[in-house]
DNA sequence: GAGTAGATCCTCT
DNA sequence: GAGGATCTACTCA
């Protein structure tokens, strides 16, 4: 089975720090989400996220310092996984960011597989390799075997984490758009908080035009 | 190809 | 008891 190579680095703890989730956001994409449970080893190159800014944005679970059982998570210190189920069938997997007691989230939504693709088809049931594979945060979660019992979960673990290898996209391969699925959020829904790669097939979201 | 309904269950009110 | 940071399949054109 394919590794990912050996110049690759996890993200040190003060790359979640920072106070800015939007500079974070488009500075995960290109970044590689690895996990290794019981040795196996999935991973994907991140394309797609959206900001989620905590207590002022409504589209937060966290909007309005909300915290409860469910988004106690999102408080925590920069560099932890958010992983909770939506819809009672998708897992989607958020980067908690910033310091203790601000709940800024990415979620990330979209990847483009790069090792363990065998297993992702077999714990998606897909019989092959196309682009929803990792497309769309129920997806990827599945795919690389992301569930609720990880929540907490921290970024830099052995397991479970978030590497850079030096890759990375050009400005104009970003783009930037409205978040997918927060219409109830109001004027927050326009918000330009979704980050993506232009020309990934792997990104999710309406077809486009 | 585009639009819509149904799945399914945890969490908060 | 209602609704949600979604996905898929099915219908209709």
């Amino acid at each position: 089975m394919k590794t990912i190579n050996n110049s690759m680095k996890k993200l040190p703890v003060e790359f979640y720090l920072r106070d800015n989730v939007l500079t974070i956001a488009k500075e995960l994409l290109g970044k590689i989400l690895v996990t290794r449970w019981e040795g196996v080893e999935t991973s994907g190159r991140i394309v797609e996220v959206e900001a989620y800014e905590g207590i002022t944005d409504k589209a937060s679970h966290a909007h309005g310092g909300r915290r409860t059982a469910r988004n106690e998570v999102m408080y925590a210190a920069g560099g932890v996984a958010y992983i909770y189920l939506c819809y009672g069938i998708h897992h989607l997997v958020n980067v908690v960011t910033h310091r203790k007691d601000t709940p800024h989230a990415i979620l990330i939504r979209a990847l483009e597989p790069i090792t363990g693709v065998e297993t992702m088809l077999l714990r998606t049931g897909k019989k092959q390799q196309d682009h929803t594979l990792t497309r769309g945060p129920g997806n990827l979660s599945k795919a690389l075997g992301l569930y609720r019992s990880q929540n907490g979960w921290p970024l830099n673990s052995k397991e479970f984490f978030i590497a850079e290898d030096g890759f990375v996209y050009r400005k104009q391969e970003i783009a930037v758009s409205p978040r997918i699925g927060v219409d109830y959020a109001g004027k927050d829904a326009l918000l330009p908080y979704r980050f993506y790669i232009n020309n990934s097939a792997s990104v999710s979201g309406p077809k486009k035009k």
